[in-house]
DNA sequence: TATTTATATACGCACTTTCGTATATTCGGC
DNA sequence: GCCGAATATACGAAAGTGCGTATATAAATA
């Protein structure tokens, strides 16, 4: 059923961090990565899950691919996302999640921060594994 | 975290039944076992699950337990059972559940149902397993 | 074309969930 | 106190989930 399913995707703090995050803006995965401070490979696998049962769409844009709500998300799932946004109003972490997209992006669209290259110097540099991994073994 | 754990209580279909019929009253557990059709065992299940976090409570009465939705439900579990509620409006197996309430209660609260016994014949018959299994046997 | 960057997938393990079978508990009536 | 009805709990198997390590893919760029 089409609410379970739903509910499935819900259920998890990480999934919630990100729907929370798209109901602002569509976004690629090293903004979520570097404001949800979790491992890409976590990332990845809970958008998947996302995708797979039709919570977020996904387009490749240059080397990056961004994430956003359906366009026409169907009356359950529209509604529950409002109750989210209800629900998670005066949680603290959901609000600095937003906090912290506000100022990664300055107000600006994704459109525009792409054309700038996704996610710039900082950005990268933030994230909570050490980047370039690979790079750095001879 | 409260949201969590509400999501984890509505990831699946019997739990959403119940929850569903307790929004019109507070309900036996043979009630609910004859309206879902589902096997006692099943029915305790989701019961006790739904018991430990919270979304439902329980109260004895004589050899009945009823269980019912919380007086003060907070308002994440407010506003999603609010959200539930619009959302099976639609859904056929949802009408069916509370039509068969309205059937088996004929609109009169369950206080008065309890004076009157809380199951009479045809609900106990009327189970997917053969009632009374250990009584059978010699 | 080789390398780097961004992202996805494969695989394995620990943990949780679902559900059935069997057994325990609790209450009311005899 | 015994029995039956209503309900709960214990336990184990099967499936699902979360997450880490390792590897693959795809685009950009040197």
């Amino acid at each position: 059923m089409r609410l379970i399913s739903i509910y499935k995707c819900l259920c998890d703090e990480t999934r919630l961090r990100i729907l929370n995050l798209l109901s602002v803006s569509p976004l690629c995965v090293c903004h979520l990565q570097s404001i949800l401070r979790k491992p890409q490979v976590k990332v990845s696998q809970h958008l998947a899950f996302l995708k797979e049962r039709g919570m977020v769409t996904r387009t490749r844009h240059q080397q990056w691919m961004i994430y956003a709500l359906p366009a026409s998300p169907g009356p359950e799932l529209d509604a529950n996302l409002r109750c989210l946004q209800d629900c998670v109003q005066s949680d603290p972490v959901f609000q600095a999640d937003r906090a912290k997209l506000q100022e990664l992006t300055a107000g600006r669209p994704v459109a525009m921060l792409l054309e700038e290259g996704c996610c710039p110097g900082p950005v990268s540099a933030a994230l909570p594994h050490a980047p370039n991994l690979n790079a750095q073994r001879p």
